[in-house]
DNA sequence: TACAGAGTTGAATACTGGTTCAGGTTTCAG
DNA sequence: CTGAAACCTGAACCAGTATTCAACTCTGTA
């Protein structure tokens, strides 16, 4: 699951090792699949352990408790969401193009990766902190990249903040019910209808 | 915290007289102070017993389990957020005002109930068919509602469905953000800027 | 006043699962 | 080859806490 390299654990707890390296990356995955299936709580070191084939004393050996591995896991994925989506964003001709890109491949991201979505949206109660920073900062970057897309006279003047609030919200939820638990629509249908508020609004064409 | 009569526990296990009602009542409160503060798996049973001043055994026999008083505060919770938002939706002159003051309303609320937004969130990963009952039950009512809208001419077509999830998104993030998290600016200001970007939209006038 | 059903009590039970630790095994520089 | 550092092992420990239960108290009706 992941395949990236790993948000490093604690302190010196780092692999000296190519093969303490492999246990890490090991672990990891295996406790990507334990809390993306059973959730942080009802997932078990145990059986993180057993999944990626070591004794429960080497996760002690590189990670220090439970909580842990379960922040180390929201920073990759966290990683990962923006390294799946940006791209498509900046790809796109203007960034009004780009929201619309942008969610398809968010939608898509989640379908293929539920079990990181659930971990985020999960570390809100796990680990407030982790999430808070994830969003602030994601917003943050959503609303510079309006702010600057105002300047080239893409979009109207407004709100920056609550903008970037209001449409990170948005693809939360449409990433929820059409990632997550609806796959009847095509993720393109989607993003296109979401964009279509975003740009126009609701109000009947005056 | 919950004022009004509780969503009835479970079988047999209504109470038959004021005393118990009473109980009952107290037992609710108690564990949506603990569940608010604490959130669900730290929150235990006794403290929620003695928050509620009543023993342990008291409230096995009100409620068969941990789970179940977090359902019943999970129902409680949907109802109180709706009659404290649909009358402000509902009393607008028009729906797209309304989706203005219903936000303003959602977002006062959620500054004096932290704990009840919070224990509904957390519903996502204690009882996901709860969460889901609420998010799509709240879902059904806005496309309908915007339905109608358009029925009067008062908003442009478009994909219901989506329209719905995705303004519903959008509050939720602005709760969490400018409810729970930053208080700094007034609920009205939000609600006004998230309504004209619902509105209007991000594309600059034409 | 007396009895029955409704409610209450909280110590004891039962169990789960995170964390520790006292050794083994592997690896690799010298 | 060799020894020390790096890693690995998993049974045992332990703390926390949901749930049970057998006995007790209230309350209101006859």
């Amino acid at each position: 699951m992941t395949q990236q390299a790993l948000a490093a654990p604690v302190a010196d707890k780092t692999p000296r090792t190519a093969r303490g390296q492999r246990t890490v990356r090991a672990i990891l995955d295996a406790a990507a699949a334990e809390f993306g299936e059973r959730g942080y709580h009802e997932g078990s070191i145990a059986r993180i352990a057993q999944r990626a084939g070591v004794a429960i004393g080497s996760f002690y050996t590189w990670f220090d408790s439970k909580e842990a591995v379960f922040r180390a896991l929201v920073a990759d994925m966290s990683r990962q969401v923006r390294e799946a989506v940006v791209p498509h964003i900046l790809a796109a001709p203007d960034r009004l193009a780009g929201e619309r890109a942008g969610l398809a491949a968010f939608l898509d991201f989640v379908r293929t990766h539920k079990a990181l979505y659930r971990i985020i949206d999960e570390s809100a109660f796990v680990a407030e902190d982790a999430y808070r920073a994830h969003y602030v900062s994601v917003a943050a970057g959503y609303a510079s990249s309006l702010e600057q897309a105002f300047g080239k006279g893409v979009v109207s003047d407004g709100d920056w903040q609550v903008r970037a609030w209001a449409i990170m919200g948005m693809n939360v939820f449409l990433g929820l019910k059409f990632g997550v638990w609806d796959e009847g629509r095509p993720t393109a249908e989607i993003a296109a209808a979401a964009h279509a508020l975003i740009s126009d609004g609701l109000a009947p064409r005056r």
